[in-house]
RNA sequence: GGGCGUAUAGCUCAGCUGGGAGAGCACCUGCCUUACAAGCAGGGGGUCAUAGGUUCGAGCCCUAUUACGCCCACCA
């Protein structure tokens, strides 16, 4: 007795076993060997405090898949797992949980502290996603885990802000920064979403200084702002107002006298146009009032409220601020008129709060130079974009880009290597702690801020390799690959990965970009925890399992495009995998004994041996082909298809009667093909259901080694065999043809009845060898094979494919009524399909200028339907007549 | 304001360089046929958003339009 597989498909039983097998065979370990091409993906690093949604799993799944598919190609595949600190993120959580637990704020408790609560934090849960991550199936080094917190990373981090310091292209300055009230801190510009709604214009009046009656209006949309006020601008061109340039207008309440200068920025067709400049509250304003010297008056404080300048409204939040300040300028007449306008409002990313425009002083990144070695790398396909429309976007970003503000007013984070000298006020950047200033004073501070997280995952392909060091995993592994991540974080990441490897690496940190999609609740909907719709794919793997899950997720998509959770769709996936655990195991109880080797199988294939064996060659190239050009989705559904309708649906049935029969020589042979199709199968299957097929591949004889470490199959011209393919071919349709006369016709009983066949040519030759099997897969107890067209009986029930006409003689069981409507069907059908045939043929430009293998190819056709139609015809009559 | 995507069977989606419209689910009919009812066999169902154009030939290429969605933008 050979084991065989349970009898009943349950991932639970298994997926946690083979995980762990790899894990203890080293089969995700990658180590540089210099006999083999390296393979390279870095994983888009998690946030610590995030939990695993679908987005992950469709990311990591991609990534898996191209993964153990390179390692079977041979490849030294590596693929780097890692987490990231998630500034922002994970400082908001460990404060809330402070102050639930504690009833502390941050100030209270210090940074110090703080800090090291954010470790225990990152220790306690940090590992959690990573956990649930491997319950996908991912065949990750872990070994080779990172952290962008870690000491490399965090090394990496120093060395890339000293060396961009040192070349001029890091810089601090006063500029005007997003900022988020709530979190209390800058934002770069890719951190502030920005969303239209329905706001109001208030024109407010300012009133000259030198003719108090005289006011000009201002449009503004913030009227709280005016406090930050400081001139008021107009265009030079402007008829209606140059007689006011150089004169001043007091800003109602503050009392401020403000200045009118002319300035290009002010649009004659907004507002009214005149402009109140805000220098400190607005990026445009701040620009305009650089070039006229206007006084940059910072009016909020850094939680939004306002500050002295606003007066009686000092210590107010914006928005109340805003509401009594309304209701002053129209009780004292300022207030001209107000009106509706939609118009976009930035929000923080991270905590949705309505982000406030301010001059602050930051660090900043210089990107003209980086970015134009970013774009050039895309120009010249250095690297590409898959799909390549996002490369526009790409280009888009990196052309209007603007500097990026680096500093961030948190703790949690790598902190800025540059420090104060408190008797000079000298700044410097180093890689290590100063202990003296040029100066000679030696009370040097660090700098109190964070950098932005991104910064530090921009260096992730290289600095997981080791980078700054000079390490033998960098020279080997390093350009990566594939990089796999959403186009949400294409402008976050991706663009700042490359620039910063240009930049120290001198070479594209990767050379393709796989974007995909977002994965959508079943109505489309983004998922999200606020709408409550988010699907957990730890709850899928524990009905479904992981394969399930994984196959769902890979096919019908395309790249770039989103993909909704059908439930339905997981479950055919899940049924699919029980399909394949029903056929192994099927399979698996005709094995007895030893395997005879190819030799002895070779000289003895039966035609639907060459036929199979001749398909699968060729659907493991072309699934190969998809592959190379990241159609994994294609590549999916073409191993679906062959496994469940090629193999299963026909080969299976086929080879039965073998394997029942007496022959024992033939069924070694049967034997032989279906285990070797089986693990072709299973090969082409294991990069999306790594563990139903690592599973099978175990109780397969002649195994000792696993899957994972198996070869791809590759073409094998010896296993094309054109003429078999087109006999079985023939057979399945003729198999067809009579199934469909049985169920068109229901009349007819279940048992078995008797054929006459009547073919010629190869036609005849083919049904002849293929008779068995039509015999038994089309419920056929006698088959009369004639070309003789006497022999045709005329009580019977007929179908035509190609050249070959079968009958299945009933004589009283048949109603002609219903078989003269079959006919009538198909002689429309087929009537149909000749007009179009001819219509070409007729067309002289299309026999001039169409290719002669298309035009021979609608020739043979229309030979192939006129003979159909012939016989199609002279069935009807004979039923006419017999109907009388 | 600019850019992009999508529109194909009742539903969800495939469809590679232009050459006879596909899958899964749903639906209808018949089957517990000793691998599998998470299954088997058979079937119905589409002017490929609209209007032009290029071509011998368009779901696919070009132009315009419509609907939905997304992204970018210093839109007082």
């Amino acid at each position: 007795m050979e084991k065989n597989l349970p009898k009943n498909y349950n991932p639970k039983e298994f997926e946690e076993h083979i995980y762990q097998m790899w894990e203890e065979n080293n089969c995700f370990r990658a180590v540089v060997d210099s006999d083999k091409t390296p393979f390279t993906i870095v994983m888009p690093p998690p946030n610590i405090t995030g939990q695993l949604h679908m987005g992950h799993a469709l990311d990591q799944t991609l990534q898996d898949v191209l993964t153990r598919w390179k390692r079977m190609q041979g490849y030294n595949a590596l693929w780097i797992p890692g987490s990231d600190h998630a500034s922002i993120a994970t400082e908001v959580k460990v404060a809330e949980k402070i102050r639930n637990e504690e009833g502390k704020t941050k100030d209270e408790i210090g940074r110090e502290e703080f800090l090291k609560r954010a470790w225990e934090w990152k220790n306690t849960f940090g590992g959690r996603i990573i956990e649930q991550i491997r319950k996908l199936g991912n065949s990750c080094d872990w070994e080779r885990e990172r952290f962008t917190m870690d000491e490399g990373c965090s090394k990496a981090v120093t060395e890339f802000f000293v060396k961009l310091y040192e070349k001029g292209l890091i810089y601090k300055g006063n500029r005007l920064i997003n900022w988020c009230p709530s979190c209390a801190t800058s934002l770069s510009d890719a951190e502030v979403e920005h969303e239209d709604k329905t706001g109001k214009y208030y024109f407010v009046k300012y009133p000259l200084v030198d003719n108090p009656e005289e006011c000009l209006s201002i449009a503004t949309t913030r009227p709280e702002t005016m406090f930050g006020d400081s001139g008021i601008a107009v265009n030079p061109k402007d008829k209606r107002y140059q007689h006011l340039i150089g004169k001043k207008v007091l800003l109602p309440i503050a009392n401020r006298e403000l200045i009118i200068v002319a300035d290009e920025y002010a649009d004659m067709e907004k507002g009214t146009g005149a402009v109140k400049i805000t220098p400190a509250h607005d990026p445009n304003d701040f620009l305009v009032g650089e070039r006229h010297n206007l006084e940059q008056i910072i009016c909020m404080n850094e939680d939004a409220t306002m500050n002295e300048y606003a007066g009686k409204y000092n210590g107010m939040n914006r928005y109340e601020c805003r509401k009594l300040l309304l209701q002053e300028l129209e009780d004292k007449g300022y207030l001209q008129k107000v009106e509706d306008t939609a118009h976009s409002v930035g929000a923080c990313y991270r905590c949705n709060t309505v982000i406030e425009p301010m001059l602050s002083e930051q660090w900043f990144v210089k990107m003209e130079e980086l970015a134009e070695a970013a774009v050039k790398v895309a120009k010249n396909c250095e690297l590409q974009h898959v799909p390549d429309r996002f490369e526009k976007i790409y280009l888009h970003w990196l052309e209007n880009i603007k500097d990026w503000c680096i500093s961030r007013q948190l703790w949690w984070g790598h902190r800025i290597p540059a420090y104060y000298c408190q008797d000079c006020g000298e700044i410097i950047v180093s890689r290590e702690v100063p202990k003296i200033c040029k100066c000679g004073g030696t009370e040097l501070t660090q700098d109190e801020d964070v950098l932005d997280t991104w910064f530090s995952s921009a260096l992730w392909p290289f600095s997981t390799l080791g980078w700054p060091d000079d390490t033998k995993d960098l020279e080997y592994f390093y350009p990566t690959d594939v990089l796999v991540t959403g186009y949400d974080i294409i402008f976050f990441w991706v663009v700042r990965m490359v620039f910063s490897a240009i930049e120290v690496m001198d070479e594209v940190p990767f050379k393709y970009v796989y974007v995909h999609g977002l994965v959508r609740d079943a109505d489309g909907r983004k998922m999200s925890k606020s709408l409550g719709n988010g699907i957990d794919p730890l709850e899928i793997i524990d009905q479904f399992g992981a394969d399930a899950l994984r196959f769902m997720l890979m096919t019908g998509i395309t790249p770039g495009n989103d993909i909704r959770f059908k439930a339905d769709k997981l479950e055919g996936s899940r049924n699919f995998a029980n399909k394949l655990w029903n056929a192994s195991r099927f399979v698996l109880m005709n094995i007895e004994g030893p395997l005879i080797n190819k030799g002895q199988a070779e000289s003895s294939y039966q035609d639907e041996d060459k036929w199979i064996l001749s398909r699968i060659n060729s659907v493991s190239k072309e699934v190969t082909v998809n592959m190379d050009k990241f159609e994994l989705g294609m590549a999916a559904q073409k191993t679906y298809d062959f496994i469940w309708n090629e193999y299963c649906d026909w080969y299976i049935e086929m080879v039965k009667a073998r394997l029942y029969g007496e022959d024992n020589e033939d069924k070694d042979v049967a034997r032989y093909v279906l285990i070797k199709v089986l693990k072709d199968m299973l090969k082409l299957l294991h990069p999306f259901m790594p563990f139903i097929t690592e599973e099978i591949w175990g109780y397969l004889p002649g195994n000792n080694t696993m899957l994972i470490k198996e070869s791809w199959p590759s073409y094998d011209e010896n296993l094309s065999f054109e003429e078999e393919v087109e006999k079985i071919e023939l057979i399945m349709e003729v198999i067809r043809g009579i199934r469909n006369i049985r169920a068109e016709a229901d009349t007819l009983p279940s048992k078995k009845l008797n054929a006459v066949i009547s073919a010629d040519g190869n036609g005849y030759d083919y049904i002849y060898s293929g008779e068995r099997h039509i015999k038994s897969l089309a419920n056929i107890s006698e088959i009369t094979l004639t070309n003789d067209k006497n022999q045709i009986p005329e009580d019977a029930m007929s179908a035509v494919i190609k050249n070959v006409e079968i009958f299945i003689p009933l004589d009283e069981l048949i109603d002609y009524k219903v078989e003269l409507e079959r006919l009538k069907k198909e002689e429309s059908r087929l009537q149909k399909e000749l007009e179009r045939v001819e219509m070409k043929l007729l067309n002289e430009s299309f026999i001039s200028k169409a290719p002669q293998n298309v035009v021979d190819g609608e020739t043979e056709k229309k030979h192939k339907y006129q003979d159909m139609m012939e016989k199609v015809s002279e069935r009807i009559e004979v039923i006419k007549r017999k109907i009388g």
